[in-house]
DNA sequence: AAGAATAGTGGGTAAATACCAACGATTGGT
DNA sequence: ACCAATCGTTGGTATTTACCCACTATTCTT
């Protein structure tokens, strides 16, 4: 059988797999709740890990903090999160969801499970289990430094 | 426990790690065989499918033609691969690797080689398989239309 | 109180990515 | 012979990505 050689290195197939899901969901994400991958995704961190500072939103994300600034700004023009003052360290501040972040969340959620299911679908629901568990795995190891 | 949501959705999980392994190839790759992520599975897929036309070429990486003129370019100038137009169908080239190109690619390899080792390194041997494995099973489908 | 460090901000950029339209040369269909 | 389609090519462009530096306000260190 013949050798595929770039078939064969993982992280060639990786990308081009990730790349693909990636587009998809950012196209219907940006239609339906009007959402950017990156304002799914700092929703979603945020509603994971309580009010923070936008610098540990921007660490968390892996985001430059410049960057994680007009994040916010977008964010914040559509009312999606708010942000107040930490009293305890007034540089810092709060940033939390508000109900209609919450909501705009849910509905990207809706758009990243149905487009998951899509693309995962040459899966079995076990294999994508499997699959979630190596690359978190993966991603745990180079996250910890 | 914590619901990590954003950690549950594989496609984000999936994104950073393949982009982080990307980078780490492109950087190594760059340095010492001197070629481009681009460049590099070029020359693979060149050596796994044989001469073949510029379009073929294209197709197979999912490049647009016009972007993979500029790739065989940067290819001859380094003698990496060498051109002949088909006789069968002058329009066409048929494209070929060099003595040259065969050896920059096996640089190359051992650098895949290497650094994969390194960011699948949380996984068994089994495990980096299975993934793999799964992976190439998403591509495929998504390739066959 | 002075100086160093930190959070957020604003302004900018270099490179990569992924396209598109138009064109010459060549071939295939009729 | 004519027209349509195809291959490679040129010359663009819009977007994304991922940075960097300098600055203000505030806090920490001593």
């Amino acid at each position: 059988m013949p050798m595929e050689s770039l078939l064969e290195t993982t992280t060639f197939v990786l990308h081009k797999v990730a790349v693909a899901s990636r587009r998809a969901i950012a196209e219907r994400l940006a239609e339906r709740p009007g959402l950017t991958l990156w304002q799914y995704a700092t929703l979603a961190e945020l509603d994971d890990h309580g009010p923070v500072a936008q610098k540990a939103l921007a660490a968390a994300l892996g985001v430059d903090p410049s960057d994680m600034v007009r994040l916010m700004d977008e964010l914040l023009t559509g009312r999606l999160v708010a942000r107040a003052r930490d009293p305890l360290d007034r540089r810092r501040y709060q940033v939390t969801l508000t109900a209609a972040g919450r909501k705009a969340l849910a509905g990207g959620r809706g758009v990243v499970r149905e487009v998951e299911k899509a693309t995962l679908a040459p899966l079995t629901a076990a294999e994508r289990a499997t699959l979630l568990e190596l690359v978190v795995k993966i991603h745990r190891a180079s996250v910890e430094n």
